[in-house]
DNA sequence: CAAACTTCTCAACAATCGTTGAGAAGTATG
DNA sequence: CATACTTCTCAACGATTGTTGAGAAGTTTG
């Protein structure tokens, strides 16, 4: 029978091969685009097929739903995350330029590496549905790859979520709001601003800071001389 | 003319006062919640009205379109933006804390004053539109507020954009994303962690971090002794 | 050429959106 | 009661959305 033939012999290929998979990377770059800049729910398949000069019919065909597009445009971007992680090896002492300078220049870079993450985030903060939804996503290709680092002790967990927010929040005031003094500054010098606070984060100890509040302060007991503003 | 008498004598008052205001405030507090919870594209005028017992057109006849809705739940906060702003005052060496201190309590405190915020903060993400549509209103009520107190030098106004940035950028993965660690902990132990990284950044010195970069460095020497990790 | 196959477009569906105009329901004034 | 006014609902509009099914256009195999 034929379709046992065409079973068995899968994909022989009678057909054609005009614009085959160029099509859909160009609607996977068209995605990741207007994903990065209107968001999740701003952005059409209309819209997108048209930048990808397709029909929107034909974006259903090699991906099903929208959904399914976009979780393909997150899906798209390298190995950004185990870059920013790398930064977490290495000396202690220069820890927070290292991952300041990490994020900074993903969010620098090229777009195939920024744009997923802008996509990412733009949806993630978007609505409160989208982030329950995009949770387990985010921890899994943020933790994943920071994970075996904070396995030590539940304080470095925090203290990397901290440092994380912040550096998330300093690009997205830089690179998506486009604050003034932020948009101004370069790279470098914005680092030299951001390290030390990060250096602060990362390896200075909680203090307490009201009366009571027993629990903290673990162990650590080095903190403050020249660990903090060094660089 | 009984129009002439309607003009003179304005709203004299022939008619009920039913739900009157009340019916009002119900559609803003609606809103005002959707539009933290949902975002703005995520937010339809037919859920708010439902949430508010009342008739979609309704909320068109009170705030005229979806927009416009949208501002008057901005301008719905009361002075959260000053109580932030007027933690910048005071003396140096706590800076930190009592600006990390300001900026959670918002953010922990009565939804009438953080669920504006998280509707901003939602919108103005959600889309590069969006965000040039909304930067004017960030800018109005955020630096005006705050620009008094950063008038002295462009680089004390970098120093509390990055700051404002890194807090938004931790409310975010707390209130927002909800990160497991962020969310654990309490409001005074999370001060303990962010408050020197914060006074590290309004107080210390910009330092060079790579080779040249000459153009940093202004003037102020004194730094990292013992005002950082003080709090 | 004919048949099989892939690639892509056209037209339309059903749902939902913001928005509008007309008119009930009810209360004050004459 | 009759009139004027406010408050609110009903029904519908036009537009846009994601999504679907049928069928052109073109390529390879027999």
């Amino acid at each position: 029978m034929s379709i046992d033939q065409a079973r068995s012999a899968r994909s022989l290929g009678t057909g054609p091969r005009l614009g085959s998979r160029a099509s859909r990377e160009a609607i996977l770059l068209a995605a990741r685009t207007r994903f990065a800049k209107d968001g999740f729910s701003g952005s059409t398949i209309r819209g997108i097929a048209g930048d990808a000069g397709v029909d929107a019919s034909l974006v259903m065909q090699y991906f099903g739903s929208k959904n399914e597009l976009f979780a393909a445009v997150i899906a798209s971007g390298p190995n950004t995350m185990s870059q920013i992680a790398e930064a977490f090896d290495g000396p202690e002492d220069c820890l927070g330029e290292r991952v300041t300078r990490a994020f900074l220049e993903v969010w620098d870079g090229d777009p195939v590496e920024s744009e997923p993450l802008q996509a990412l985030l733009r949806a993630a903060i978007g609505s409160e549905q989208a982030t329950t939804q995009l949770k387990e996503l985010i921890q899994e290709r943020v933790l994943v790859d920071l994970g075996p680092r904070l396995q030590h002790d539940a304080d470095m967990k925090t203290r990397i979520e901290i440092a994380s927010s912040m550096l998330v929040g300093v690009v997205v005031g830089r690179r998506l709001v486009g604050l003034d003094a932020l948009v101004r500054q370069d790279r470098d010098s914005l680092v030299g601003y951001i390290a030390p606070a990060i250096q602060a984060i990362l390896s200075a100890e909680s203090s307490d800071v009201s009366s009571v509040t027993s629990s903290a302060a673990p162990s650590r007991s080095t903190a403050a001389h020249g660990s903090i503003p060094v660089i």
